[in-house]
RNA sequence: UGGGGAGUCGUCGAAUUGGUAAGACGCCUGACUCUGGAUCAGGAAGCUGAAGGUUCGAGUCCUUCCUCCCCAGCCA
C-alpha cells in the first residue's frame, strides 16, 4: 500500500483517501479497510446516494478493502421489504456488489446486551418523561437542559424497567432508555439522548419479536462495531453526532472505527430530499418513484441514463466538506460521453412534414446500408428503406430562411442521411396556409449521399420512409423544475417546470427499431440520445429521451432572432 | 448572541503543504465533418469572503471581522 510520502504524495486526493492513507501508514487498522453503505429502507435511492455508494465502495476498492451494504432498519413504522428491494437493484445497476448484505436489525440482541452493560456501569437510565417533557427539559441552543428527576435510579430498578419495556408492559412512548451524559452539554446530541423508545410496530425482518428500538446514534456506532468498519462515511450533518458516537463505543470499550464526514450533493434543478421527492410522488406531481425525471436511480436508470455515466459523474464531483451545487449540465455531459461512444444510431422523425419524390420511380423501395456507430466500427451496418414518400423534420425545412440555415428551402438541396440528395421544387399548403408537403426531385445519382460531380452540400437530414415507418409515442424529458434551487424556495411546488414532460403521439421511427426492447438504449440521430421505455406495447413503441445531443443550431437561432 | 462545519473562475474543485492560483463542466472563437453530433485547436473567466499583520515571498501562518450550512425527533 502506498505511503503519503511515495511517489503517490503528488496524485490528487480528496481529503479520505488522504486520511485512509494516514491510517494504513500509522497502521491504525492493520492497514484493513472496511467501509460500509447504510440506506434507511424506507425509499428509493437517489443520485444523492449514488455519490455516498460511490465513496464508500470505491474507497474500498482502490485500498484492497471491502464494502458492505447495511441496511439501518431501526424504524419499523417507516420502513419496508419493497425499499429494500429497490436499494440491492439500485447498488448492483449502479455497478457495485456488496461484500455482504447486512441489517442494524441483525444485532438487536447483542445491541440489548451492549445497553444493560451500559445500565451497569451506570451510563444509561430509563426515563419516564414524556415526548414533551423530554423536549421541554433539553433546554436550548443557548441554554443547558434540566436534569430527569429519573435519572438516579439504581441499576437494578434501571435493568427491572428496561427488561419490562421490552415484554410489553408499557405503552408506546411511556418510557425510554436514555444515556446519561450531560444535559447542560453544548452539543445537543449529548444531552441524555434516547437509545430506546418503546414502539409496538411489525418490523419487515423481525417481525413482532420487539416493542423497543433502537435509535440511530446509538444502533450506528454498534453496528459499525460489530461489522469492523474502519472508516465510517457519513454526510455532514452527521458531524455534530460525532461526539456521541464516540461516547457509546468508548463507554463499552469496543472496537472502534473512525467517523469521517463529507458535504452531500446538491444538484441543479432537481431535489434530492427523499421527504420532498416523496410528496412529489404521493400529490402526483410526477408518475411515481422512477418517472424519468426523478433524481432517483431507478428512474435515471428507466430514463436511459447509463451506471457508468454516474459513476463518472461521481468521481468527477469530487469529496470535500463545503456545501456544493453541482450544475445539471455536468452531470447530462457524463451521460452523452457514454452514450455517444455506445449507443447505435437510427433515424427518426418527431414532427413529421411529408416529402414526395416526384421523379421517383413509382413503387420502387431501395434498402440504403447505414452505419450503425460512427464511434465504434465493430457495431457493423443495417439498412434502411428509401421509398418516393418521404418524411422528415418538420424544422429541416423553411420557406424563409436566415442566413446560415443550411437545411432545405424552396429550390435549395440538402442530403437525406445515407440516402439521396433532394431539391424542393414545390411547397404544398393546406387552405388554411400550412405547409403540409413538399415535393422535390431527388437526384438519382447521388445514392448515398454522395455528389458525383463533386459539389458541396452543406446541409444533412434525418428522414423515414413514410410506407416503412413505424409509429411511436416519444416522452421528452426536460428539467422538473424551472428554478436551479427548489429546495431553496418557500415551496418547491410553486417552481415545477410546466414542460418538463412533452409527450409526441405522432413520431416516426426507422422499421428496425421495430422490436427493441425495454430499457435498449441508442441515439436518434440529430435529435439525441432515447431508450424503450417499459410501457411499450407489442403494437405501439414508447421512447424515452434521455439527452438531447449539443444544438449548436439552436445558439445560432436564438441569437438570430 | 451555545456548539460544530465551510468560504478559491458562472458551477464543481486542485495547489508538492509559505514560493508566486491546475483541471473539469458551462460559455465564446475557429478548424473539420454525409449527425449544425462527435473530434481538434484556441479564448474569456478567480488577484483565493473582508481588513490588518508576519515574511524577500501567503490561498496556505497570526489577528479581527463578515457570510453561509448543521444541531433543540421517542427520524435517519
Amino acid at each position: 500500500m502506498a505511503t503519503p510520502t511515495d511517489e503517490g504524495a503528488r496524485e490528487k486526493l480528496h481529503f479520505i483517501q488522504r486520511i485512509v492513507r494516514e491510517h494504513n501508514a500509522s497502521g491504525r487498522f492493520d492497514g484493513r479497510v472496511c467501509t460500509r453503505f447504510p440506506p434507511e429502507p424506507n425509499g428509493y435511492l437517489h443520485i444523492g446516494h449514488a455519490k455516498s455508494i460511490c465513496i464508500n465502495f470505491g474507497i474500498a476498492a482502490e485500498f484492497g478493502g471491502k464494502c458492505n451494504l447495511r441496511f439501518d432498519d431501526t424504524n419499523p413504522i417507516k420502513e419496508e421489504q419493497e425499499f429494500v428491494d429497490s436499494i440491492v437493484a439500485d447498488v448492483r445497476w449502479l455497478g457495485f456488489e456488496p461484500a455482504e448484505i447486512l441489517y442494524a436489525s441483525d444485532y438487536y440482541g447483542r445491541m440489548w446486551a451492549w445497553a444493560e452493560e451500559l445500565i451497569e456501569k451506570g451510563l444509561a437510565y430509563v426515563c419516564d418523561l414524556t415526548p414533551d417533557q423530554v423536549r421541554e427539559t433539553r433546554g436550548t441552543l443557548t441554554e443547558p437542559g434540566r436534569e430527569s428527576p429519573h435519572r438516579n435510579r439504581s441499576v437494578a430498578e434501571n435493568l427491572d424497567l428496561f427488561r419490562r419495556m421490552r415484554s410489553g408492559e408499557f405503552p408506546d412512548g411511556s418510557r425510554t432508555l436514555r444515556a446519561k451524559i450531560d444535559m447542560a452539554a453544548p452539543n445537543l446530541n449529548l444531552r441524555d439522548p434516547v437509545m430506546y423508545r418503546i414502539l409496538t410496530a411489525h418490523h419487515h425482518r423481525t417481525g413482532d419479536a420487539w416493542c423497543v428500538y433502537p435509535m440511530y446514534d446509538w444502533a450506528h456506532p454498534l453496528s459499525d462495531s460489530v461489522e469492523g468498519i474502519t472508516h465510517s462515511l457519513a454526510s455532514i450533518e452527521f458531524e455534530n453526532h460525532r461526539p456521541l458516537y464516540d461516547w457509546f463505543l468508548d463507554s463499552l470499550g469496543i472496537y472502534h472505527p473512525q467517523q469521517i464526514e463529507f458535504a452531500r450533493l446538491e444538484l441543479s434543478h432537481t431535489l434530492v430530499t427523499k421527504r420532498k421527492l416523496r410528496a412529489l410522488v404521493e400529490e402526483g406531481h410526477v408518475a411515481g418513484w422512477d418517472d424519468p425525471r426523478m433524481p432517483t436511480l431507478a428512474a435515471m436508470r428507466r430514463r436511459g441514463y447509463p451506471p457508468a455515466a454516474l459513476r463518472d459523474f461521481a468521481a468527477r464531483i469530487g469529496v470535500a466538506k463545503d456545501e456544493n451545487l453541482v450544475e445539471y449540465a455536468l452531470l447530462e455531459h457524463c451521460v452523452r460521453e457514454v452514450l455517444n461512444r455506445e449507443a447505435p444510431r437510427f433515424l427518426g422523425v418527431l414532427d413529421p412534414l411529408r416529402v414526395v419524390l416526384t421523379n421517383w420511380p413509382e413503387g420502387k423501395v431501395e434498402m440504403l446500408p447505414a452505419v450503425n456507430n460512427p464511434e465504434d466500427e465493430s457495431a457493423g451496418t443495417r439498412e434502411i428503406p428509401f421509398s418516393g414518400e418521404l418524411l422528415i423534420e418538420a424544422a429541416d425545412f423553411m420557406e424563409d430562411p436566415p442566413r446560415k440555415f443550411f437545411r432545405l428551402r424552396p429550390g435549395g438541396e440538402v442530403r437525406l442521411r445515407w440516402g439521396y440528395i433532394i431539391r424542393c421544387d414545390e411547397v404544398v399548403k393546406d387552405a388554411a396556409g400550412k405547409i403540409v408537403e413538399l415535393r422535390c426531385t431527388c437526384d438519382l445519382d447521388t445514392r448515398g449521399g454522395h455528389a458525383p460531380d463533386g459539389r458541396k452540400i452543406k446541409g444533412t437530414i434525418h428522414w423515414v420512409s413514410a410506407a416503412h415507418a413505424i409509429p411511436a409515442t416519444v416522452r421528452q424529458y426536460g428539467a422538473l423544475f424551472s428554478v436551479p434551487e427548489p429546495g431553496r424556495v418557500e415551496d418547491f411546488r410553486t417552481v415545477l417546470a410546466e414542460d418538463s414532460l412533452v409527450e409526441i403521439a405522432d413520431a416516426w421511427v426507422e422499421p428496425a427499431l421495430r422490436d427493441a426492447e425495454p430499457g435498449f438504449a441508442f441515439q436518434l440521430e440529430r435529435l439525441g440520445y432515447y431508450c424503450v421505455d417499459r410501457d411499450r406495447a407489442a403494437d405501439r413503441l414508447v421512447l424515452n429521451r434521455t439527452a438531447t445531443l449539443r444544438d449548436t443550431w439552436a445558439k445560432i437561432a436564438a441569437k438570430g432572432d
